[in-house]
DNA sequence: TAATTTTTTTAGCTTAGCTTAAATATTTTA
DNA sequence: TAAAATATTTAAGCTAAGCTAAAAAAATTA
């Protein structure tokens, strides 16, 4: 059992969400604007990864994560998303807060913690943004969704998850009082810059941006 | 507010401790093995957390803490018994499994976290140990107990704190069978060797050693 | 009190993880 | 397809936090 240090454990799990959304194949200067550090700096700490066989780096073409750093991004990923489920429900910590203390506490090194959180909370599949919480094996549940801006006029959805993290997305959303569950019922969709105009839970209406849309996914129903 | 490193903090809690048992004074060598670092990485850091201002360090005397230090350390030590507590009560972890999980939690930063997870454990005094858990001003309970080594011949205690957090004095007592709150009736204190015989919970005899004594504290009933 | 032992500091080195600047490889554009 | 632009790597250097070995100060012992 390895133990990787916060930053080497940050590397791998950026390089596989970067990897899920393209080929799988990460570019440097993708996780330098990731991981907010020069070019530079993620060439050495690539290399540094390649020696200890975590990913497979051919030079000047990209990385991809070996099997062995695949299963460690996953429990990294696994563990956040366990302690934002924590952080929410538990401690009730609006979600715009829990992402950055989760950062930290993606880290705490105990297979023996990680799975007593996760049988205390219940076996969660999905966190409190609606991504997928891999189990002690690696196994995500893939939710059925689509993307809202591709969602039809007339038809209803729930909203299952949003794809942006950051506190200013969920301030906002905070702001509009859009939460995950809600029921959606898009009403109209402009032409010109694709806003939405939309039912929440046959109440509330409210008009979003092209720009919102594309970070939240919904399932019909 | 500044943030320190989980070394530095690591320091501050040590220096509490070491102060706490004397007199306030604290050695560069009682530090080193503490902390288990030569005593030249000790000098440097000394110097280091002099200059920020925790700490007052006179050359070949001794260190203490500020009003600043003092603070940070308490705080620390209030993360490390709260997650502790948590560890135990919640997770149902045995009480020599949390303390090296705390090692790693007392350093996660959030004030916010801390005072959560305060009032979800319900304000607790006490962590599973015994020891003082210190509240958001930093103030902290003292337990009005006396040294088992101490206790006296036919009167009855209740075991209230170990002085030892280490797994294996930790695991002993759950060989013995011997837990906090347990009610406990000195029968027999040889002379020689100052072994003592004692009643647990008016069923159960066991004997231990001066050593073991000097690590468990008892409140008289 | 003088010699010896112990404690502490200083000096010089190492590694992890970052930086900027310069060099080189790749990709895009004209 | 040659020039220009972009992406990536290499080189050199910095800081935090550790180390060992040597020097110096303090404490102990004879
Ligand atoms: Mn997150
Ligand atoms: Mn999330
Ligand atoms: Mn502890
Ligand atoms: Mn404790």
């Amino acid at each position: 059992m390895i133990t990787l240090t916060a930053t080497e454990e940050n590397y791998l799990k950026y390089i596989y969400q970067l990897g899920e959304a393209q080929s799988g194949l990460v570019k440097t200067n993708d996780l330098a604007y990731k991981l907010e550090h020069s070019a530079a700096s993620v060439t050495d700490m690539l290399k540094k990864l390649a020696d200890k066989k975590l990913l497979t780096y051919t030079k000047y073409y990209g990385v991809s994560l070996t099997k062995t750093g695949l299963h460690i991004a996953k429990k990294v990923l696994r563990k956040h998303r366990l302690w934002e489920t924590f952080l929410a429900k538990n401690l009730k910590f609006t979600w715009d807060k829990i992402h950055d203390i989760a950062e930290q506490l993606e880290h705490i090194q105990s297979d023996e913690l990680t799975d007593k959180m996760d049988e205390y909370l219940g076996f969660p599949k999905f966190d409190p943004h609606g991504d997928p919480i891999p189990d002690k094996q690696g196994n995500i549940s893939i939710p059925n969704v689509i993307c809202l801006a591709d969602a039809k006029l007339k038809k209803q959805y729930i909203l299952q998850n949003v794809n942006d993290d950051s506190a200013i997305f969920l301030k906002y959303l905070n702001k509009i009082k859009l939460q995950l569950n809600d029921k959606i019922k898009i009403i109209d969709k402009e032409e010109f810059d694709e806003t939405m105009e939309m039912l929440i839970n046959d109440k509330m209406r409210i008009t979003i941006s092209n720009d919102a849309a594309k970070n939240m996914y919904v399932k019909s129903i």
